[in-house]
DNA sequence: TGACGTCAAGATCCG
DNA sequence: CGGATCTTGACGTCA
């Protein structure tokens, strides 16, 4: 089993994608952008490595108006030697890559221009794993669309459309369930017309169950009827909905406890689970770490290493709490080790502890910094006790100092991200 | 016609 | 001038 994220892990210098406007996609400039992109998804695919992290989506928007006329670009033979280069290192490390076109992509469209418009998104997509000479194990997961006012018709021009795809694209196409108009019975229907493998997504299926009311696991056991040999491990979408928002709006991390559950009801290992959370790469990891039954503690002094900052400057209590778990090596410390983490990053942070922990991260940039840059850093923290200045912007500039100075531990830890 | 979701670009404001 | 903050864009569907 492997957990995975999508697109952009977060806290990870140097992976960011970049994009521009309709209006300034010129061919100098797309050509700028794809360069700067495959750099990016290279670092992202060498941290996803470091981090033994074997799932990812690759985000759409890696190849900017990918899909769009605008781009000519004869991207594939133009940055081969990138592409090829990060085909291997996937295919080298293991790892397991997918693309998801948004809900904009609808093959079940009335409108032959959206149709038109759709197929070429998904020739973009296919051409980017074809580039780095992916096989078909490597995903496209694509939703069925809108229902038009009549889903019976709606589905059988989704059906006929994808018949007609090349048989290439097919192998790469499984469909997912949406929290919308196709619950998963209506999806596997489909699925199982077009022999295509079906993605069971368990936040949209809480919010849009159809009428057949069974529970995640007999779900995930029929859609496991649609993967053959060559589709690879069975892929499932898992999320939790954030309870301040919009039904369907993914939570800021995975609750472990939640998660552990399903992970128990399941009763499987030949599942691939792919987060869909706001804290990416760092969920992954968390949940990675939960369900090893290894008791590596080496992971999770690293992950305590990179978490403790964000920790101390929201109370040196748990901070405490959290030394003391990992001194007495028990049998479930991730467990605890995260509940304790999740419960603290809640805690807006203080303001002698938000000092405190800048002060220790100082530390680390004090040796390298100019008597200048620590006046600086000494301003900032007397103009924010006296509300002259905001913790982010202090942390903006902590940042900045250990990118200056290439503080990789810094760098890598989690202390930016919150 | 605007909400929906996403997130960087672009625009504007501030010191 | 640099940095922080607000607005726009790009996609298709649905109310």
């Amino acid at each position: 089993m492997s957990v995975g994220y999508a697109c952009l892990p977060v806290g990870v210098p140097g992976t960011g994608l970049r994009s521009c406007m309709l209006k300034n996609a010129s061919e100098a400039k797309l050509a700028e952008l794809i360069a700067l992109n495959l750099e990016a998804l290279e670092h992202t695919i060498d941290y996803n490595i470091i981090n033994e992290i074997s799932l990812f989506r690759i985000g759409s928007n890696l190849i900017p108006f990918g899909s769009s006329p605008v781009n000519t670009l004869p991207w594939e033979e133009m940055f081969a030697p990138q592409l090829h280069r990060i085909g291997r290192k996937i295919q080298n490390s293991g790892m397991r890559v997918s693309m998801h076109p948004g809900h904009y992509t609808a093959l079940s469209s009335p409108r032959a221009e959206v149709i038109a418009g759709a197929i070429e998104d998904l020739h973009y997509h296919n051409r980017l794993l074809d580039s780095l000479k992916l096989g078909r194990v490597h995903k496209i997961v694509l939703h069925i669309g809108g229902t038009y006012g009549d889903k019976r018709k709606a589905m059988d021009r989704f059906i006929g459309h994808c018949e007609r795809l090349d048989d290439a694209m097919k192998h790469r196409l499984v469909l997912e369930n949406d929290e919308r108009s196709y619950s998963i019975g209506d999806v596997l229907e489909i699925g199982f017309i077009l022999n295509l493998p079906v993605v069971f997504d368990t936040l949209h299926h809480a919010i849009n169950p159809g009428n057949n009311r069974n529970n995640d696991v007999y779900w995930i056991n029929q859609c496991r009827k649609t993967w053959c040999a060559g589709d690879g491990k069975q892929k499932i979408h898992y999320s939790q909905q954030d309870p301040l928002k919009q039904p369907g709006s993914h939570s800021a991390t995975i609750r472990i406890g939640e998660f552990m559950n399903f992970y128990k009801n399941l009763e499987r290992e030949d599942v691939d689970i792919m987060l869909e959370v706001k804290d990416k790469n760092l969920s992954a990891i968390k949940c990675r770490n939960c369900i090893s039954l290894a008791e590596d503690t080496g992971a999770l002094e690293l992950e305590w290493r990179k978490y403790r900052y964000a920790i101390l400057e929201r109370s040196a209590a748990d901070y405490q709490e959290i030394q003391r778990l990992l001194h007495r090596k028990s049998e479930d410390a991730a467990i605890s080790f995260y509940r304790i983490i999740e419960v603290s990053l809640q805690r807006p942070a203080g303001m002698e502890s938000f000092v405190d922990a800048a002060h220790h991260v100082w530390e680390s940039l004090k040796e390298s910094a100019s008597v200048r840059e620590k006046e600086r850093f000494l301003k900032r923290i007397q103009d924010y006790r006296q509300g002259k200045t905001t913790l982010r912007a202090i942390k903006n500039f902590l940042y900045r100092m250990a990118v200056k100075y290439r503080q990789s531990s810094l760098l890598d830890s989690y202390y930016f991200v919150f």
